[in-house]
DNA sequence: GCAAGGTC
């Protein structure tokens, strides 16, 4: 028997064929650069057992919608473009010859089986190579392709996805094919019409070669950035006060703090330091409550792709961009799981001692390792999120860093001594916590003593939990102490930053705009366009909207949508993709969803249209309060 | 000329 193997990527194709081939194979070159076809025979055990296979791949997704030529822009209303009929095509060359090598090399295969990443996006590319190998050889149905479920490169792992495939998930191609269906539709349709309307009524204002593009991605991005920048930009800031003491014993001196909340109101402020002040011994305050209570410091939660984005920003001062690429390499490399993942909890099953074992002949952490083998493991937490795709990102192999480039070391060292600190108990130490009273006021101080480090120690360079520099002195209940200081403050409200690079991605992934490869890039997109720029403040650089950014969140926020939908805010993707999960577990067809949301898109542009004066005219206000 | 999703 032939069998046909096809992945997603050429390196995977690659390290499966290495795998499967037991090192064994014969490598063809495509008429795709990049794509090369690996010859080897593997036993495949149950029915289909020894079999002559050839392995290839694509370059993720390689088909997708086309308008036909009497849509193009110009020659049809955009509004046409919601019913428009879409037909299946090559965006360019390279495309057309990735099909034409499964076409190719899927002639003489008696079976097909899936190797795309194990996602959404990789079941629809998976039906995408099974559609062109079908239409090249009959042979092949869907009900014979097989479907290979693997989450990471090693070794056995991959022998057992090869000897346990599955079928295609029909349902997650249909949603996949969904949300791809409504965003060209809108996102063709109101990029045309904004396009085509600024461009006409504000003559002079925009270049010839200026596209202002709507996508359901793209413009609650910008949304976040607008709402940032308002914040900041409206702030005034006001004055607040508070009453403060220091005392003096053992020549420490120890600041306490108010336990009300500061004071909008200096005459309120100013009565109670009066009444305070007025006492008898107004010079001492009294000690009326002490505590020492344990606490813990949470070791963190296993590693999703956007938290691992997160730490290396910070800690690294990494993109979000280069983290992914460098996680990929590795991946690629066999030395840490698929790092495309939403999943923080690791699966019950999964026999994490095995993965520590592996880490022990590390140089740097290898005795930390073999510490948790030796008895300190502690079962990792537990998050909420789960793609029931990939285990959350965890080291694979050991490494010694040796021919890894700066950055995938970074990374890796990251993925390592995180998931140990997974394995690890929780930092522990002990709040103290003294209340003074003076007048009718009460406050406290405290001072933290970390007992135990646990994780810490294998976590120092992305967390930080120190005992606290000022020492309490041994104050007893009930004790008059010296004041050295008791004084009215004042204070200032400080307004919000601009946003960040770090706080924009958190707020895409918590409102699920964009996936974890997509989020950097959208973040490049509403630059590109000229929606917003990125600013230089001190050490860090921040986003701020333009003129034109302005104008499209204002006008859109000016136009009264049914439902109180709104085109700038996450919501309505949200909502989208909801509709997309319920399609996953069979309680929605895709036409029941394209139905619903090409209606409301429909009714969106309509709005739009009858009130594209609103849109105008914010655009030439926000030009004209700049001046 | 236009989206978002893959990957190179």
């Amino acid at each position: 028997m032939k069998i046909l193997c096809v992945a997603e990527k050429p390196s995977i194709a690659k390290s499966v064929a290495g795998i499967l081939g037991g090192g064994r194979f014969s490598v063809r070159s495509s008429c795709v650069k990049y794509i090369k076809n690996y010859d080897f025979s593997f036993n495949f055990g149950g029915s289909l057992g020894q079999c002559e296979v050839t392995m290839t791949s694509v370059l993720g997704n390689f088909r997708n919608n086309i308008f036909p030529d009497e849509y193009n822009w110009g020659r049809c209303e955009p509004m046409q473009l919601f019913t428009a009929p879409l037909k299946k095509g090559y965006e360019n060359k390279t495309s057309q010859s990735v099909a034409k090598n499964i076409a190719t090399e899927s002639q003489d295969a008696d079976r097909l089986m899936i190797w795309t990443d194990c996602d959404r996006e990789g079941e629809s590319i998976g039906h995408q190579i099974f559609e062109v190998a079908s239409e090249s050889n009959r042979r092949i149905t869907l009900e014979n392709t097989l479907r290979a479920q693997f989450s990471h490169l090693e070794r056995s792992h991959v022998i057992h996805a090869a000897k346990t495939p599955r079928h295609l998930d029909m349902k997650q191609v249909y949603a996949v094919q969904t949300r791809g269906e409504l965003d060209i539709r809108s996102g063709f349709a109101f990029t045309r019409l904004l396009t085509d309307l600024l461009k006409s009524e504000i003559p002079g204002g925009l270049e010839d070669k200026t596209i202002v593009s709507y996508g359901s991605c793209q413009f609650p991005t910008l949304g976040f950035v607008v709402d940032r920048y308002i914040r900041v930009r409206r702030f005034i800031s006001e004055p607040f006060w508070y009453l403060s003491v220091t005392t003096i014993k053992n020549r420490i001196h120890t600041l306490f703090t108010w336990t009300k909340p500061s004071m909008f109101d200096r005459m309120t402020a100013t009565v109670l330091y009066a009444n305070c002040m007025s006492q008898p011994r107004n010079d001492f305050g009294k000690i009326i409550a002490k505590q020492e209570n344990p606490t813990s410091n949470y070791k963190p939660l296993p590693l999703t792709t956007v938290e691992l984005q997160k730490i290396a920003a910070r800690t690294y001062r990494m993109t979000a961009k280069d983290t992914l690429k460098a996680a990929e390499d590795l991946y690629t490399k066999g030395i840490i799981s698929y790092p495309r993942t939403e999943t923080d909890k690791f699966p019950a099953k999964m026999d994490l001692k095995s993965f520590i074992q592996r880490q022990t002949g590390h140089r740097e952490w290898g005795q930390y390792a073999q510490s948790l083998i030796d008895g300190k493991f502690s079962p990792p937490r537990s998050g909420r999120h789960n793609d029931e795709a990939h285990p959350p990102i965890h080291p694979v192999s050991c490494h010694d860093g040796g021919g890894l480039l700066v950055k995938e070391k970074k990374i890796y060292e990251l993925v390592v001594r995180h998931f140990l600190a997974c394995c690890s108990d929780d930092a522990k130490g002990s709040l103290s916590k003294v209340t003074l009273q003076w007048g009718d006021e009460i406050f406290t101080t405290s001072a933290l003593e970390v007992k135990e480090e646990n994780y810490l120690e294998i976590y120092k360079q992305y967390r930080t939990w120190k005992s606290s520099a000022k020492k309490i002195p041994p104050f007893e209940v009930g004790e008059e102490v010296k004041l050295q200081k008791a004084e009215l403050k004042e204070g200032k409200t400080s307004p919000p930053n601009y946003m960040t690079e770090t706080e924009l991605i958190a707020l895409m992934d918590a409102n699920g705009i964009g996936t974890d490869a997509t989020i950097a890039e959208h973040i490049d997109k509403i630059q590109q366009r000229e929606y917003v720029t990125s600013l230089r403040e001190g050490s860090k650089s921040v986003l701020v909207p333009s003129e034109l950014g302005m104008g499209i969140v204002q006008g859109f926020d000016n136009i009264e949508f049914n439902e109180n939908i709104s085109l700038t805010k996450p919501f309505l993707r949200k909502d989208m993709e909801n509709e997309l999960s319920m399609i996953c577990s069979g309680n929605k067809t895709k036409p029941q969803v394209i139905e619903k949301l090409v209606n409301m898109y429909q009714e969106a542009y309509v709005l739009t249209k009858r009130n594209q004066q609103t849109l105008v005219r914010e655009y030439r206000n926000v030009i004209r309060e700049n001046g």
